[in-house]
RNA sequence: GAAGGUGUAGCUCAGCCGGUAGAGCAGCGGCCUUUUAAGCCGUGGGUCGUGGGUUCGAUUCCCGCCACCUUCACCA
């Protein structure tokens, strides 16, 4: 709505400016500036024995109104909880209560009270006096809740999907479960970070704008540099240019970040995501299966004060140690059949006779990987490393020391779904050289997910990675497990959508 | 990208085997100075997602389109 037209606007909304104009003729600024208080709702009622009878000055936004005439009660809400008010006209004076009679539902307001407890027993402030601060000029879904037979009943929730994830702004006002969401993921970034400095890893920022992509198996974004004329991409990992920094000398680099990957969208993949990516010289992958148990057991403690929590009706326990259990196990374990060593064409028959489609192009690496998510990855609830893979599905690792045709990989799963993927980094750059060559060749057979080839970072390999544990984590699956989220949009503020048609 | 589902008032939903729509909350007016899904009385509000078609007549039937949800594909 470029040019306002009252008459376009609903009736409620027609009524909200109708009152703004009449603050405005009663020359009240229904935007104020400022407003000191010296309390949260929390607060008050954390400390409601000591502060009883005593003066709060606390803002926050109406959520319910229910008005006697010459008085009224309602409920406002700042970002520590929500508190009943109540409103007088013989102590706010007759003025101020002229300017709350033209208060709805949404308007921010300041009330400086005494804090009582009313007949009903609810904490409440008694105010005496009142500021409107924000007038609110868009009707706000009303959500009403009642306590029957000790089940608390939600009445008209802003359930809608796509208005909830358009409109998060409202989501997050009115549905107090969703600011718990994000107030929970905030808490395990940081306990992520606390634990991960602890350790000493130093927080870096790589490029997100690449002339290479690398690091994954993913289509990018693509995009272009005017000045420079040039095609970049966003990045769809960071971990080329990690590695870089262990060449240059530090010895254990994380980095949290958005990456993006041109993919298709579902209850576990949003196109920009958060990964956090660690590298640490010296070390393996049974190092980083060590510490990513501990780091996620902990980041649990920390934010859930427990090892254990619930998903999806079901208890997942993150104490360590997690099984273990190599690939070629759990083929054997679960579908039944032992791939090991086999060949390309005999993948191809076992697949087929476990019903799993497979494309003419796939080397016996995708065909494996395909095999492994239909019929391992969904019985992997509890946290479970799934570790050695074969080499062709991974051209970064490095080799198995035990066996040529394996890497030492492994990959966490909880819940069915991937957590982390990691291994013992390749830091041999003639054999990387070949991984890339190997690369290239499938994406002219019509892989369009292969690696490209990245002349500067097999030079960075040249000059002496020393051995190296590096591990990618994702953020927002991780959050998902942790605040019992059965969408990423769940965890996400402002998921991609498509733009609304107007 | 495919299949299925959904789209009706600000919010949550009902309804219509074709005759231009209802409820609760929110809103507006009135009464009410301890209420809390406040209550009581009264009352306004909808191009029924969008564009076509069939029909005397479409929100309802048919087709296209758009968005969202679910499952699948791709992927983490």
């Amino acid at each position: 709505m470029q040019e306002e037209h009252i008459e376009d606007l609903n009736d409620i909304m027609k009524v909200r400016r109708q009152k703004l104009a009449k603050l405005q003729e009663m020359q009240v600024n229904a935007f104020a500036y400022a407003f000191e208080r010296d309390h949260t709702a929390q607060q008050v009622i954390d400390d409601f024995e000591a502060l009883q009878e005593k003066p709060v000055a606390i803002a926050g936004r109406i959520m319910s109104l229910r008005s006697m005439g010459k008085a009224a009660f309602g409920h406002i809400m700042d970002a520590s909880s929500r508190i009943q008010i109540y409103v007088r006209q013989d102590q706010v004076g007759d003025a101020a209560f002229e300017v709350f009679n033209l208060v709805d539902i949404g308007d921010i307001v300041g009330i400086k009270g005494t804090v009582h407890k009313t007949r009903a027993g609810e904490i409440t402030i008694f105010a005496q006096q009142f500021v409107l601060l924000t007038k609110n000029l868009r009707p706000l879904p009303v959500v009403k809740e009642r306590i029957e037979d000790g089940q608390k009943v939600t009445y008209d929730a802003f359930a809608d999907t796509e208005l909830r994830y358009r409109q998060r702004y409202v989501d997050l006002i009115v549905n107090k479960n969703v600011r718990d969401t994000f107030v929970m993921r905030s808490k395990v970034v940081t306990a992520m970070r606390r634990y991960l400095d602890g350790k000493g890893y130093l927080e870096v920022e790589t490029p997100v704008l690449q002339p290479i992509y690398g690091g994954a198996a993913a289509r990018p974004f693509t995009t272009h540099h005017n000045a420079l004329d040039m095609t970049l991409y966003l990045r769809i990992a960071d971990e080329l240019y990690l590695k870089r920094l262990i060449v240059g000398g530090f010895e254990g680099v994380y980095e949290i970040s958005k990456d993006f990957r041109n993919e298709g969208i579902d209850r576990s993949h949003n196109p920009e995501f958060t990964m956090m990516e660690l590298y640490v010289a010296y070390e393996d992958y049974s190092f980083m299966m060590n510490l990513v148990e501990e780091m996620i057991n902990t980041i649990c403690q920390d934010v859930l004060g427990s090892s254990k929590v619930m998903y999806q009706g079901g208890e997942l326990d993150f104490t360590p140690p997690w099984p273990r259990l190599r690939l070629f196990d759990a083929i054997q374990k679960y579908a039944g059949v032992d791939l090991y060593g086999k060949s390309r064409d005999e993948l191809r028959s076992a697949a087929k006779s476990l019903h799993i489609e497979i494309e003419s192009f796939w080397d016996s690496g995708k065909i494996l990987d395909e095999i492994v998510k239909e019929k391992v990855e969904p019985h992997l609830i509890q946290p479970t490393f799934l570790c050695d893979y074969p080499v062709e599905l991974s051209p970064l690792a490095k080799r198995h020391r035990d066996d040529p045709k394996l890497v030492e990989r492994f990959e966490s799963f909880v819940a069915g779904r991937e957590i982390s993927n990691a291994f013992s980094e390749l830091n041999d750059p003639i054999d990387q050289r070949g991984r890339f060559e190997q690369q290239m060749a499938m994406k002219e057979a019509g892989d369009d997910e292969a690696q490209m080839l990245d002349e500067d970072f097999l030079k960075a390999l040249e000059y002496g990675m020393p051995p190296t544990a590096g591990l990618g984590m994702g953020i927002d699956r991780l959050v998902m497990l942790l605040t019992d989220s059965p969408s990423i949009r769940d965890v996400i503020l402002f998921p991609t959508m498509r733009p609304e048609m107007l």
